[in-house]
DNA sequence: TACTTACTCTACTAATTAAATAGACTAATA
DNA sequence: TATTAGTCTATTTAATTAGTAGAGTAAGTA
């Protein structure tokens, strides 16, 4: 499972896809409408900002924002940057591996399996972008 | 990421997979073979002993053994036991569904995309049985 | 300039879960 | 009846998650 600081993030970005190009959203406006601890909101963005994702603009008038069109961020950028990794164990992720203390790689049953659950989740994460994260109602 | 303790689960479920049909193995042997803290596997092989996916005789000449053909056990049924969900939001798990309390499932586009990303995993970790944790060498 | 608005940053705390350990108990076998 | 090996309960420690507090800084506006 994602972590509720995971599933908030999504829940924002949403918010944010879906006033793309309306101009800076406030930090209270995205926790009122998601139902999210806006102090808690406040360090998530702030984090997604640093790593490219938002940009924000301070004082009246300002607040949080997508950088890019919505359909330009893949949902496994967005993941990856609150939660981590993606693949279910350390020595199968592409971008967090691990190397396992004890298996030999290239005959562990574990590491052939994990890969292939790994890339099929991938396939999805990385075609879905925010926009689809955007409610239909 | 899945936990430490379903990783070990899944390690040892590995191990006796291969020693399928060879009749109980011991604990102490899964947990030095796999570098196991061996308590910490003695609750896990226990679980699932529980959960009717292994089964075990005591004293002299006992062990763990699996109960069923390894590729009659799916990692989908082994991750769930040890781990929980598998989906990444619970409002989208099989079978640990929770509520969102905010939002409806209806219009939601967090919801409906991460539907695609469970399927997505569970065909795979559905397809995929202990005998694929079988190690090649 | 002074005031207000709203994001920024650091630090902290509480709660929960993960990971591991200890030890007494019970069943099976020789 | 002694030994072996799984069972069960309880406890402990560490790590992570979730959330809070408050001072600081940048931007706009009167």
């Amino acid at each position: 499972m994602l972590s509720k600081k995971t599933q908030y993030g999504l829940k924002a970005l949403g918010y944010l896809a879906a006033k793309y190009g309306e101009g800076p959203v406030l930090i209270s406006e995205i926790a009122k409408n998601r139902q999210i601890p806006i102090k808690f909101l406040e360090s998530i963005l702030l984090q997604l900002k640093n790593k490219g994702i938002l940009d924000s603009k301070k004082g009246k008038g300002g607040g949080y924002f997508l950088l890019q069109s919505p359909k330009k961020t893949s949902l496994a950028v967005a993941i990856r940057i609150v939660d981590g990794p993606i693949a279910m164990i350390p020595c199968v992720s592409l971008n967090f591996y691990e190397k396992c203390n004890d298996c030999n790689e290239a005959t562990c049953g574990l590491n052939k399996t994990m890969i292939w659950a790994r890339d099929a989740t991938l396939k999805i994460l990385e075609k879905k972008t925010l926009y689809d994260l955007i409610d239909a109602a």
